[in-house]
DNA sequence: CGGTTAGTACGACGAGCATCGTACCATATT
DNA sequence: AATATGGTACGATGCTCGTCGTACTAACCG
């Protein structure tokens, strides 16, 4: 027991119709995150967690990929040594349309720092 | 000093350019606030904070309506011995196009508790 | 005046969050 | 095998949050 999402299993995504506004808000609610988001969103291509330039470490890094993953904003598939995230674009407009792209619009615009 | 907001100042909001992404999505982020935007934005008349059918005390009360004025959601008009208050619409339509209407969408329709 | 109504202020409590450091585990590369 | 790379797990810390209760103020109604 206590192995509730360790060794083996998958990583846990909510599915589209569990997805929960306030978790979505509030996942969207950290500078960090949003930066996570606004990257994911410039480009077509998975990205590496490593490849985004937030200046925390690598174990807050991962505490903010499990809650955009958690909240269902991303997609985090293993892939070989690395984890690649993708936004859930398609599932987030279904439930909340037009939700992402205004947040998108509304993420202020210094978010270089691509890999 | 000390009385950064005290005593008779009238209450602080933030103007339209002020406002900032992430503390629209964090007020927004709580159920019980959720629900007092969507009850707002249900009626063009703004309503006194008493009457919206939450299930927590007066206090509280006051706590998510001080969240919600200070991130810019709404105003709140001293009038007579109550508050009024209402969605600041037109400011966060010009801040952040879209995102409101995105939300109040998305919030689960079980928000009837009217006066 | 006394009482009611609408709401704030303050203090408290438990929970959760963002952050970090250290330790660890895979998979590659050399 | 040794090292590097990409990431997790766990524990800790300090802060913020949501909630409450009690006490209080201000305005209105008799």
């Amino acid at each position: 027991m206590i192995g509730v999402q360790s060794d083996l299993m998958t990583l846990h995504h909510p599915a589209r119709d569990e997805l929960r506004l306030a978790d979505v808000l509030h996942a969207l609610s950290d500078p960090q995150r949003l930066r996570i988001v606004a990257t994911l969103a410039e480009g077509p291509t998975p990205r590496r967690c490593g490849s985004f330039d937030l200046h925390v470490t690598k174990s807050t890094l991962t505490h903010h990929f499990r809650v955009l993953r958690e909240a269902g904003v991303i997609d985090q598939r293993e892939e070989g040594t690395s984890r690649l995230n993708s936004l859930r674009r398609e599932d987030l407009d279904a439930r909340f349309p037009g939700l992402l792209d205004a947040v998108l619009a509304g993420v202020p615009r210094e978010t270089a720092a691509l890999s």
